[in-house]
DNA sequence: CAATTAATAT
DNA sequence: TATATTAATT
């Protein structure tokens, strides 16, 4: 950094320990956004950066400033100009080394950038070690053009060139030095701040969550992997690592529903079960079916997405309340479609049931008996009651539950464990996500789908036998496996009617330790850092997405994602639940 | 060796 | 808790 005087002629000193630093860079892309990041980037990287958005400026300041610069980096595609275009003249001109870079990885590109000259051919979105390494090109060309010239001192770059040699040679071992800074890539700091550099801890939405589903189906359950998922997910930023651990929480969560299933049946299960396999207990099994036929809709068309779920809402409220409803169902094989949290829908045909199964299924081990069967509502009244106790200490107000409910289920009040996360909704919107997919799904699983298959056909579906086994048991044990249940309830108040006023909260629900809560999950895709930076971040979610969400609800989610990690949450639930409430 | 999965850390 | 990261497998 401090050295910025390096001469374009490069490091005099290639000795120097800086050396890397103070690589002058020009970036020419015309996203504004990608500029700023790569300048945050290269900035962490000690490099000097200097940014434009058109390629005939790119060509202006390096015709202007020849030996301004050691390298370029540039975006393929730009409005004004080619970058090979630009490639291309650079090469011509100055010789400097130039990086291309564009989100198409397609052959043809990459070669006819190699063919122009390009050093190199960078897919976004770029990551920190992608580019701190780019001064590389800058000796190898250097290197090359002493060779040429006959020189001899090329000592003088060797050094330098182990140094590198080194760096390249073990990703691992870069760490040791410089690299504490940027640690891994950041690559995720796509918008704001590359100097906090904190990674960016990816927020599954239900947007998000919708997509991986969808890549599941098709792909099939047998044959999913992280990297399928995330090449079927078309979404840029993600990493195959963030869609295995959302795979493996994917599968945990499944698993555990397959545990719940053959519990259930096992349980009172056996009489029921008939009954149930539609909607009440089986929930989990055909919804897949039913998901599926729905999904197709258009969820996303804003306005009638809403309508849609005003309307719902209302049913819903009358019907359920305060559902429960597994956070992952979209990902349910059953589910396969895709069809997300959609509150509604899994709250309706997991929702209730489910949650209640689970409430139950807790509370068995407690001690109450579950009344299993009853009907929707009924749940309510009582997760709010128990849960009652920790809202209030959140915000000290108490509410009372919804209107409804006269069960009460006895839930273990030892453990208030219960915890909201809430997130905005847009659930709806999410909700039914595509469908299409479903078929590959069905293909692979349709038996279990056809059949309608108890839990444990679906469960099979997914896991490899081998795996079943273990998994029960540890699920029985595990209280923590269980995902958040989420409840939603929207209304649609007819004053306001137009623009809904759909309120659509997340709730709770409590469960012995285990089971669930409520969660809910707002559309886009956001991802928090740690520490703080991000909250520019997406405002996007905005718009459509609020529409239906009170203020308050989306600053407090806001506020939630700046502090993924801890658990601000609580704080926050008190006010979600408020307005669950207050909307009922 | 790259991808996946399990385990563990944050 | 949800997600990241690392370790272990395949």
């Amino acid at each position: 950094m401090a050295n910025s005087s390096k001469t374009s002629a490069g490091f005099s000193s290639p000795r120097s320990d800086t050396f890397p630093a103070g690589l002058r860079v020009l970036v020419v892309d015309d996203d504004v956004t990608w500029l700023k990041i790569l300048e945050k980037m290269l900035k962490k990287c000690s490099y000097e950066v200097t940014t434009c958005g058109l390629a005939r400026e790119a060509l202006y300041l390096l015709r202007e400033r020849k030996d301004g610069f050691d390298i370029v980096i540039s975006d393929v595609n730009m409005p004004d100009m080619d970058g090979f275009k630009l490639l291309e003249y650079v090469g011509l001109e100055m010789d400097l080394p130039v990086i291309m870079m564009s989100v198409d990885g397609e052959t043809s590109r990459v070669m006819k950038g190699v063919q122009h000259g390009a050093c190199d051919y960078l897919l976004k979105p770029i990551r920190m070690k992608e580019l701190r390494n780019i001064w590389q090109h800058v000796l190898r060309k250097k290197m090359q053009e002493a060779r040429d010239a006959g020189n001899n001192d090329l000592d003088q770059y060797d050094e330098v060139w182990m140094l590198g040699g080194a760096e390249l040679l073990s990703g691992k071992k870069r760490k040791d030095f410089e690299n504490k800074d940027d640690e891994k890539e950041m690559s995720d700091s796509r918008f704001g701040d590359p100097s906090s550099m904190k990674k960016a801890r990816v927020f599954w939405t239900v947007d998000l969550h919708q997509k991986f589903v969808k890549a599941v189906n098709q792909i099939g359950f047998d044959k999913v992997g992280p990297k399928k998922i995330l090449d079927l997910m078309g979404v840029p930023w993600l990493t195959r690592e963030n869609v295995a651990s959302h795979l493996q929480k994917y599968r945990l969560y499944l698993t555990r529903l397959q545990k719940e299933d053959e519990a259930k049946a096992s349980f009172c299960g056996m009489k029921h079960q008939d009954v149930s396999s539609k909607e009440t207990s089986s929930l989990t099994l055909q919804n897949p079916v039913d998901v599926c036929t729905d999904v197709a809709n258009d969820k996303y068309g804003g306005v009638s997405g809403d309508k849609e779920i005003a309307q719902n809402g209302k049913s819903n409220i009358c019907e359920n309340k305060v559902k429960g409803v597994v956070s992952m169902p979209a990902a349910e094989p059953r589910s396969v479609v895709g069809d997300s949290f959609d509150s509604q829908t899994a709250g309706s045909k997991i929702g209730l049931n489910d949650s209640f199964r689970l409430v139950n299924t807790d509370v068995k081990n407690a001690k109450v008996p579950a009344p299993y069967c009853s009907t929707g509502e009924a749940p309510q009244p009582q997760y709010k009651q128990d849960f009652k106790p920790h809202f209030q200490s959140a915000n000290g107000s108490s509410h009372q539950p919804l209107p409804v409910v006269s069960h009460q289920i006895p839930v273990d009040r030892t453990q208030p464990t219960c915890f909201l996360n809430h997130v905005p909704s847009r659930e709806e919107s999410d909700r039914y996500p595509d469908t299409d997919n479903k078929p590959s799904y069905f293909k692979n699983k349709s038996e279990g789908v056809g059949k309608f298959s108890p839990i444990q056909s679906t469960a099979n579906l997914f896991q490899p036998v081998s795996h079943q086994q273990t998994n029960f048991h540890t699920l029985e044990q595990m209280p923590s496996t269980t995902w958040c249940a989420t409840s939603h309830n929207v209304v649609s108040h007819p004053q306001s009617s137009q623009g809904n006023l759909t309120l659509r909260s997340g709730s709770i629900v409590a469960s012995l330790g285990e089971d669930m809560c409520g969660a809910s999950i707002q559309g886009e895709c956001f991802l928090a850092n740690n520490g703080l930076q991000n909250i520019e971040q997406f405002d996007y979610n905005d718009p459509q997405s609020i529409s239906g969400v009170p203020t308050c609800l989306y600053d407090t989610l806001r506020f939630d994602h700046e502090y993924p990690y801890p658990y601000p949450i609580d704080s926050l639930e008190g006010i979600v639940m408020d307005q669950g409430l207050f909307i009922v």
